[in-house]
DNA sequence: ACTATGTTCACCATTTTAGTGTACATTTGT
DNA sequence: ACAAATGTACACTAAAATGGTGAACATAGT
């Protein structure tokens, strides 16, 4: 199951996406809307920020915002960053990939093959999903 | 990523889905061939033993070994049982199901049809790989 | 009776999760 | 110039999950 942080994020995201074009958004009206933490979220908006997703503004009338169009954001790099690999076995991750323990030939590996191609099938609908998507 | 002790539970059962009709199998043995943990993979065998999947024979010559045939053990079940639901949102969950905090309707939320999505490939991917289709 | 095995159940160290506390830096309105 | 409103930084914490281990016990075979 996805971490709350995660969660948390995506409901962030797509709200700023409703916004985009629309300037910056308070932290605080954000989180009282979307029934989000605000001292959480406060960390989340900031490791977003750091992404190159958001931008921000100090002092009055300042807040959040999308930098990015909506169409150019996708689930799959918000999952990565927030919840890690997007594989369930490090031997079938791309981002973070490491040799199976235990067994000899990993492309003979039937294991193996079930879970990439459900990390393949994963990856993709994430991939595709982006903030546009989810504000249709 | 799945847990070490998933992992642990899928290359057990597979070695002994290998040795299906050849008996009991010590812990022991299984452990030391399979690389794994001996006092972990005790408890793990005997949580697999009570959800009827592995018989156990106690004494000289005893063991653990496959009560059900390969093809009647799959992966969903055994994933299920030691990483919890195989959705990722629990808004999607079949069978640990709650509804969602944020949105008012499920049916118009897109954040969830990805998700369901997912959870839908996932598992047919899962429950259409048993034992006998990993030994292959 | 003895020994080899599995069984039970409690315990433990480490890491991850989901936050909170406190102080600070920057911008804007007056 | 100053005050107020905002975001920024970084350390800290409580609770839960993970990945085990310890010690004593129960049972079957010889």
């Amino acid at each position: 199951m996805l971490s709350q942080k995660t969660r948390y994020a995506m409901v962030a995201l797509t709200r700023l996406a409703r916004e985009y074009g629309k300037g910056a958004m308070l932290i605080s009206e954000l989180a009282k809307s979307e029934k989000l933490p605000q001292r959480f979220l406060e960390n989340i908006l900031l490791e977003l920020k750091k992404m190159g997703i958001l931008g921000s503004k100090l002092g009055k009338s300042g807040g959040y915002f999308l930098l990015r169009h909506p169409k150019d954001v996708n689930l799959a790099e918000i999952v990565r960053q927030f919840e890690g690999p997007i594989a369930l076995l490090s031997c079938v991750s791309e981002k973070a990939y490491q040799s199976c323990e235990f067994c000899k030939d990993e492309s003979a590996c039937n294991i193996r093959k079930v879970f990439k191609e459900i990390r393949d099938s994963t990856f993709e609908k994430l991939e595709n999903t982006t903030l546009a998507v989810l504000i249709q």
